[in-house]
DNA sequence: ATTTACATGTAAGACGTTACATGATTCT
DNA sequence: AGAATCATGTAACGTCTTACATGTAAAT
């Protein structure tokens, strides 16, 4: 069901069509928090307007139609980001390919952990020089707590591969 | 298919039941990596062991039956680990709440990110101490590999939510 | 005129969850 | 003797992916 919020959640923050909140998810959501095909987009749009949790709020040219959240919409996203949810599932296959490294021989794993450690810390300074343009142009600082938040765990990836390595270095 | 590569994965460190397995999934990967229940798991074994990939190796009490990897499997997980693989997909229905505090007044935010620094600081404090265990007894490196990252994960989590607090605070 | 981007969907099959089903062994 | 844990699975249902299907508007 988590699809369902995270549409909720980005019409929360402005009214947009399916084809804007694939954008959304693609550029936003899917290397941290949650992906969504077009495919799966469409008919779950149509079943949250059926809910009552958004409505359409215009018609546009090639037949697009922009969703808004509703009142109801948000007092149930609300409703969902607050309550605690103990015992989250996570899916990710990236750090299912890190933990897995652990398997192969040294020389593989050190190739692999070297360009981890590389690509982690460049993304975090990419998000870092982000926020601190941000930052500057004085904007509210909660639309980026997820921007540190990111920029937080490629930093801590980047010292759990360098840790890693040094690991492997030792046997 | 990722399920199938975290089996071996497992199995790639020692030998296993699909029970075990399962304690495994729970215990080191379904916080940051990967899930599977049991009804997910022994199908996929008996799929494993129809493929070559895996093969039992010892019938116990109970109708237990220990598999380990086979050389064809591990051919197959190291292609599979070193497989470059860019837009890896993750879904973090965790994560995913964080980003939509966002949408929330403070009040509510505040109250989100207390639950927050205060259960990542419990999730860490609980691993640091399971890993200081396991060093001194000399573990499997995946589960050790695991753990620390996860500890590492929700530290940063922590001191995350408490910068984030502050933030709010501030005005 | 042609290409690119916008725009919405359906269908089949793969993957994952929840509930159900069964029984053996160990611990107290 | 009873409870907890070990141990393996199936069935129904829900979610997600991949491939297919269709057409419009803007940019070059």
């Amino acid at each position: 069901m988590s699809l369902r919020y995270a549409l909720l959640g980005l019409l929360a923050e402005e009214p947009a069509s399916g084809y804007d909140l694939a954008g959304k998810f693609e550029r936003n959501l899917r290397r941290y928090a949650w992906h969504a095909q077009r495919s799966q987009i469409y008919p779950e749009l149509n079943r949250l307007a059926a809910d009552g949790l958004v409505s359409v709020v215009e018609e546009g040219a090639r037949g697009r139609r922009a969703y808004a959240i509703t009142d109801v919409g948000r007092i149930e996203l609300r409703r969902w980001v607050l309550d605690p949810n103990d015992e989250p599932v996570v899916r990710n296959e990236h750090t299912l390919k890190l933990f897995l490294l652990a398997t192969l021989d040294v020389e593989d794993a050190r190739k692999v952990l070297r360009q981890q450690a590389e690509g982690s810390l460049h993304e975090h300074e990419r998000l870092r020089a982000a926020i601190d343009q941000a930052d500057a142009s004085g904007r509210a600082p909660v639309e980026f707590f997820a921007a540190e938040l990111g920029a937080r765990y490629f930093l801590t990836l980047h010292e759990w591969a360098t840790w890693a390595l040094s690991r492997l270095d030792e046997t």
